[in-house]
DNA sequence: AGCACGATTAACT
DNA sequence: GTTAATCGTGCTC
């Protein structure tokens, strides 16, 4: 149970995203625990970065990407949806890593019963299903993950071997100009140990639909 | 003040 | 594969 300190953070933001894959990522909600491996990230990466909302400069919305590492950094788009991202980097140059994917660990209930009764591989297949799992919304923008009494944290999980690593060009960024849209700084993990998913398998009280939990798109 | 668009998801043909 | 949902943000007028 050791939470990620500053330090991790404070790295160039390829490796942070790199090596988040496999931490888990812990909500405490009415102090339950509610956690997942993380497995599947994205780096964005300062102004020049035309995929980043930092392209736009310190405006109010980018403003924590300015901040420490170890902040929350989340923001709401299509009208319906939160991300949830952690800073990286240093103080006054915007990064992030956005979280895209986790799976389910601990408080299965409590993700049952925000996303039930869909299959289980789909719970938190996606950045606003992560978000809409764990209940993140804009109240945590801005908050830190490192700071002992944070709500949202990161922890020490598995080790994930280069070889269990798939890396490739950022989703979702239709309009943005090469080379940025197909930059390769997207990181997925490609399946998952088996001892977790037995784990998983034994926390569940359905009968999960079992499926591996490689990213969907690609 | 108005506009185009978005680091998506779920439902549909 | 296609598309509606739905509204904050940043940019232009």
């Amino acid at each position: 149970m050791l939470r990620l300190e500053r330090p991790f953070f404070s790295r160039a933001t390829l490796q942070v995203a790199r090596e988040l894959l496999g931490q888990r990522l812990v909500r405490l909600e009415a102090g339950r625990r509610l956690a997942g491996y993380i497995v599947e990230t994205e780096a964005y990466v300062g102004e020049d970065d035309l995929g980043c909302h930092a392209k736009a400069g310190r405006t109010p919305r980018t403003l924590p990407m300015y901040g420490q590492p170890g902040l929350v950094y989340v923001y709401f788009t299509y009208g319906m949806h939160w991300m949830l991202n952690f800073v990286t980097e240093r103080v006054d140059f915007p990064a992030a890593v956005l979280i895209r994917a986790i799976f389910p660990s601990e408080g299965i209930a409590a993700f049952a019963r925000r996303r039930a009764p869909r299959p289980r591989s789909l719970w938190a297949d996606g950045p606003a299903k992560i978000c809409q799992a764990l209940a993140i919304d804009g109240q945590m923008n801005k908050i830190d993950a490192c700071d002992p009494q944070s709500l949202l944290f990161v922890e020490e999980g598995l080790k994930i071997p280069d070889s269990g690593v798939t890396i490739g060009p950022r989703v979702g960024l239709y309009s943005v100009p090469e080379p940025w849209k197909s930059i390769p700084w997207r990181f997925c993990v490609n399946n998952l140990p088996m001892v977790l998913r037995q784990q998983c398998t034994i926390s569940a009280k359905p009968a999960p639909d079992g499926g591996d939990l490689s990213p969907s798109r690609s």
